[in-house]
DNA sequence: TCATATAGGGATAAATTTATCCCCTATTGT
DNA sequence: ACAATAGGGGATAAATTTATCCCTATATGA
């Protein structure tokens, strides 16, 4: 893994939980951890931006911070099942209410998001 | 300003409050906006661990993105204070959520995130 | 025999974000 | 004349995070 050359601060909350809860995909595999899909292949298709390298790396740092727990069925082709802990259940009514500003507000966040990339890409002259 | 060469996904309120929210410093700005401290030197004092530099590109964006405004008075030296828009405003429950969360947990966060930095410093011998 | 499904990891490149360093403006006080 | 204050920006380096590419293993079905 990385070694960190800066020191995170720990100092407040916000720090705390930016610390396990940053990562591009976190929050999406705790969601979708969270109702139900549990195999690596399901995430995987629920999150196809992402690459299985990614995702596999995300998971074991959620593991390693205790929000999920990872069961290995010993069969062939193999079985693996994440799901949430008590603790990462804790942090589902966060994850909630995020996605629901987002959601409240997605007209407006919508607009102010593209204003940057669009008027970078009027540099190309418009044709009418 | 750097120009991204992977566009970002804007499906779900997710993404799109990540747009917003993401940048190490971004939250804490709002959050001390939130409280009162508006102008720049304050806000430079009160995340001392932030070049002067990058807190302005993150109150800049924040400023794009209509959470906060930029008010500047014509006298010298300069005077500038930042407020939350109405709409700024309405972030502010989610984040206190967040700190909240983190806050509530900070004994268990402070020890899971610990493990990892501590168990690789493990690998000097221990002198007991 | 060969492709498929499943889960995972190493090495390395590319993208992105932060940090550093140095410079500019104009007034006030020493 | 010069430092201090307050706000800001360009250029570039460093840190960090993601993405790509390729390789392993085993049983099943064509």
């Amino acid at each position: 893994m990385y070694e960190r050359k800066i020191i995170p601060n720990l100092n407040c909350g916000l720090d705390l939980i930016g610390e396990v809860l940053y990562g591009k995909w976190k929050i999406r595999l705790l969601w979708f951890i969270h109702i139900g899909h549990k195999r690596p292949s399901e995430l995987q298709r629920k999150i196809p931006d992402a690459s299985r390298r990614v995702l596999n790396i995300q998971l074991k740092e959620l593991e390693e911070h205790g929000l999920v727990t990872r069961k290995i069925y010993p069969v062939v082709p193999p079985k693996v099942e994440y799901s949430l802990t008590e603790f990462g259940e804790t942090v589902i009514p966060v994850i909630a209410a995020l996605g629901q500003w987002g959601d409240e507000h997605q007209e407006r966040l919508r607009e102010v998001i593209l204003k940057q990339t669009v008027s970078s890409d009027l540099d190309v002259p418009l044709i009418i």
